[in-house]
DNA sequence: GCTTGACCTCAACCATGGTTGAGGCCAGAG
DNA sequence: CTCTGGCCTCAACCATGGTTGAGGTCAAGC
């Protein structure tokens, strides 16, 4: 079984997939994307540093989340891009993230509240009611958050 | 300007429209995905009975919270079907939402509590992070939740 | 009886987030 | 030196949640 050469920091798609749970299309996905990057070898194959298994499992965490890839690859664009981000670099985002977190669970409870309210009126469908005029929920998201947990094939990082 | 002939109980499609906030095009989208139902005039045009409106506002409400359209269908399928839903059926279903809501809001804290955990250590990447090794995250939503909440264009129920 | 606007159907298209398959290259092992 | 597994690219396809446009019908009002 040839397997491909690597030296110990490169990973190739196949062990960045495995390690990651990612298929290997969407690595190519989301390197299309720009959320991940790779080096080529004389052979044309593709060599990830290994803080792209950290890059990955923060885009599959955001997933999680329910942000869309757009605004992951805007969060990754914050990184240092010349050398290798740094615990701290990653604390930076994960506390941006949740902030984003918060600001989500927050817009839940209100919308979980006013659901509540509803129940007791009956009236779930107009203009009394807040969860139907949600002209005050907040900012802009855009369309595309898949999914907000658990998609169908989860095992993120076996190792 | 030739308004279309209804009864008092009766709304055109372009009264739904109108008072719901959601584009024609959509809630004929709805319709043929099983959401809400119609009737037809001799000239084959669509009549929507008042409890429409409860109906669409309910669909928007949904998915203000993530919730894909098949879900939404699902919930709409347990009312009764022969007669018009009374507040009390409303009720039940609104009921299963904040359950619903109850479990997502809970997920996201467990999230947001495995992140800042995760700030602490730097972790973010590997094994070690519950964020990034979800397979206790509960349960089988399916992709197609488009959106958590704040469409672009969010002007639900006028009138 | 013609115009006009609201409505109809159906097919094509858009974005997101990918997967699948065809066809081909590269390299290590036998 | 060939076989084979891993990798490559590119195009097509899938689902969700719709929108857009072409082409046609219906009915109120002048």
């Amino acid at each position: 079984m040839p397997r491909p050469h690597t030296t110990f920091h490169e990973l190739t798609v196949g062990q960045v997939a495995d390690r990651s749970g990612v298929a290997i299309s969407a690595l190519h996905f989301y390197e299309r994307k720009g959320l991940i990057r790779s080096t080529r070898t004389a052979g044309n194959q593709r060599r990830y540093s290994r803080d792209t298994l950290r890059r990955v499992a923060f885009i599959r965490a955001s997933q999680h989340v329910g942000i869309s890839l757009t605004a992951i690859r805007e969060a990754l664009d914050q990184l240092p891009s010349e050398r290798t981000p740094t615990p701290d670099d990653w604390a930076r985002l994960s506390a941006a993230w949740r902030t984003e977190l918060d600001a989500r669970i927050a817009q839940l409870q209100a919308l979980r509240d006013d659901l509540s309210e509803c129940i007791g009126c009956g009236c779930l469908s107009l203009r009394v009611c807040h969860l139907t005029n949600p002209r005050d929920v907040l900012g802009r998201e855009g369309a595309g958050a898949r999914r907000l947990l658990s998609p169908r094939t989860d095992r993120v990082n076996q190792g």
